[in-house]
DNA sequence: AGAATTTAATGCGAAACGGTACAAAATATG
DNA sequence: CATATTTTGTACCGTTTCGCATTAAATTCT
């Protein structure tokens, strides 16, 4: 299902590896800014070549956000490990993100889909799909966490499963923005626990 | 002090006015997207007015995101209001925050520094500066409104009031990231309640 | 009234932009 | 080997970009 052969002349590059050198141009300038010459270089592709195999700027870039959004799931599903408490649960979420949002050469880079879909979310629908859907996807899975977390009486029978993903998702929200306008990773680790205190309760 | 007859043609614009119009189309269009032309149309101003009334397209912007800010800190004050409880007054916070956020013809445009300087803050200083600013003054303002409620027993003495200040930031965040992913007012206004709720208590 | 000063308007110009036409190269198929 | 098919690389096209040079207009100062 690979390998089957196709009949031109075969790629001289790897598909996915161009993908992530043009995500991090995209991180670093954001949609608007990231020309197709910066694209070009950095993937070692030519225009055409980049147009043969992504299509246009905006597609390039919506395959982009998709891979991330895949990769941060996945990373959350790890975190979310069942057999450990809610509690280090969610401190995992955090200390996943912050992993991820505090690269970069001059500033912290914070999160693509925060730091630079939002901007173009509002007159692109495509990129306000791709958040959209993001978004609620992550606050999904820790719902079901919550879920769980009441049913195990780590939560109280009141609590509001939803909300309090939300909640969650919320502070991480906010760890991508401050992340990006350069707060230390000290802050944002005090934040994070905070965080998880206030979701989880003090105990 | 304001009408010292300066010595040349006198401006045939309200620089304020202008600066309001150029902040609609950077709200829309983010820094990099909105050109001089657009800016130029929607303030009634040729190019070369506009880059002798406030510098290049940087300055320009760098003014607008001000001018925000000090907007903002001023709605903030009106809802921190010391003769209303805490919960009024985080509530009156999100109020006021939705009320700015929930505009725009196509979709919401959120917050004008979380949805368009955090994409620009990574490359150029200036804005990550003033991003930064924004937020911890912010946080700070809400932090001594959070001093205040421990004082009056509205809050445990056990109570961290800076970190009570961030997240409840946080939520704001939030909704100013997910206003741009398009989610509903209904759901924005769920979460301020949820969040209103676990900062203050159930009660 | 005339000089000085500031703003307004037209328009230019060099560079960067996104996207593509076209020919050469590399592979599979018949 | 010839043909079809796909990718690669060069070069280019028309547009848009930002910023400024220059001239006309409006006001104050002398």
């Amino acid at each position: 299902m690979k390998d089957e052969k196709k009949r031109g002349r075969p790629r001289a590059f790897d598909a996915k590896a161009a993908l992530g050198k043009a995500r991090d141009v995209f991180w670093d300038r954001g949609f608007a800014a990231a020309s197709l010459d910066n694209l070009s270089a950095a993937t070692n592709l030519n225009r055409p070549s980049l147009y043969g195999a992504f299509g246009d700027k905006e597609d390039l870039y919506l395959d982009t956000l998709e891979a991330y959004r895949q990769d941060g799931m996945n990373v959350l599903a790890e975190a979310l490990d069942q057999s450990l408490p809610l509690r280090d649960n969610l401190a995992r979420v955090y200390a996943g993100a912050l992993n991820i949002y505090l690269h970069g050469e001059t500033a912290a880079r914070g999160c693509l889909l925060i730091g630079t879909a939002t901007v173009e979310a509002v007159e692109r629908e495509r990129v306000r799909e791709v958040l959209g859907r993001s978004l609620s996807d992550f606050d999904g899975e820790i719902e079901k966490r919550m879920r769980l977390a009441v049913e195990r009486g780590e939560l109280p029978e009141s609590a509001d499963p939803q909300m309090l993903a939300r909640l969650a998702s919320a502070v991480m929200h906010s760890l991508a923005v401050r992340a990006r306008a350069g707060d230390s990773r000290e802050t944002l680790e005090a934040i994070a626990r905070s965080g998880v205190d206030l979701i989880c309760g003090r105990s």
